[in-house]
DNA sequence: ATGAAATGGGATAATCAGGTCCCAATTAAG
DNA sequence: CTTAATTGGGACCTGATTATCCCATTTCAT
């Protein structure tokens, strides 16, 4: 698996919240029961965005989480670099420790552009991008929904 | 962690066999020494490995594993299927079961860009290749050597 | 004020990958 | 034939990830 579940939870959350409702408060029950993912993990992942910057959150009646700043201005990076670190990005494909300082494994040069790849992809594209896409229809965050 | 660590050690130890001594039968432990792989976890492997028609091994007094066929037939992504299964190469980056099927996840045709570029990397790579290179003196199996 | 609704955060439980252990089966060599 | 060296394969242990629980704290509505 390329993403811990808690970052793959993460980033359903986030474009969920993108998605729907960028501007108020809602609760974690809520996005918990729309996209099906474990109430109780999801508050202890809230918490993490939180700290990172990502979410902001109000506590008491009427509370719940919400996107910290606007939808394109947060990117995909930014959320896997909050859950699962900066690993994906830098470590060696064969588990190499200091892989690249002198001898690199020999695969090194060939996975380099592989991680690349993965960086770009997850650094262009925003929360508010997705969005769009789901509020049109198109994809899904949800089992069902 | 893009692959297993049982992924990660079958791919060390089998480009180890291609680099050094493709040959003959190599004793596991010989191999576990000379990566700093846990013995008894690297035994397990190579039982994987030869279950899946990548190593042959002969027990007994001068026994251990070596490849099942030539270096030049066996690619990296056969090695990454015994061992992690499909997943991989199939798998939703948000893991949502049955992505593509219909409604896929928002991300799925730029994250579908991605994982064929793995899958061709991993399938165009063969031991063979990175064997002449290992025995070249460019790049590593082990921490030291 | 008071109560209901929510997050904050530490402690705990369950699950799974990673790693170890043991001994039977097999083979080569003396 | 016996012994030492090796893989085969199941059972077991361990630690990290995943998930749950509990309760204090905060906030809005009445």
């Amino acid at each position: 698996m390329i993403l811990s579940k808690a970052c793959e939870y993460g980033l359903r959350a986030a474009l969920h919240l993108a998605a729907t409702d960028p501007a108020s408060y809602v609760p974690i029950r809520t996005v918990s029961e729309a996209l099906g993912i474990p109430y109780p993990y999801l508050a202890k992942i809230a918490q993490t965005l939180v700290q990172h910057g990502i979410l902001t959150s109000s506590r008491g009646a009427a509370g719940g989480i919400r996107l910290a700043r606007a939808a394109d201005v947060i990117t995909l990076k930014e959320i896997v670099l909050a859950m699962d670190g900066p690993a994906l990005f830098r470590s060696c494909v064969l588990g190499l420790p200091g892989c690249g300082d002198e001898r690199s494994c020999p695969l090194h040069d060939e996975w380099a552009v592989v991680r690349a790849r993965i960086e770009t992809v997850l650094a262009q594209t925003t929360l508010a991008a997705l969005g769009e896409r789901l509020a049109a229809g198109e994809g899904r965050l949800g089992t069902t929904v």
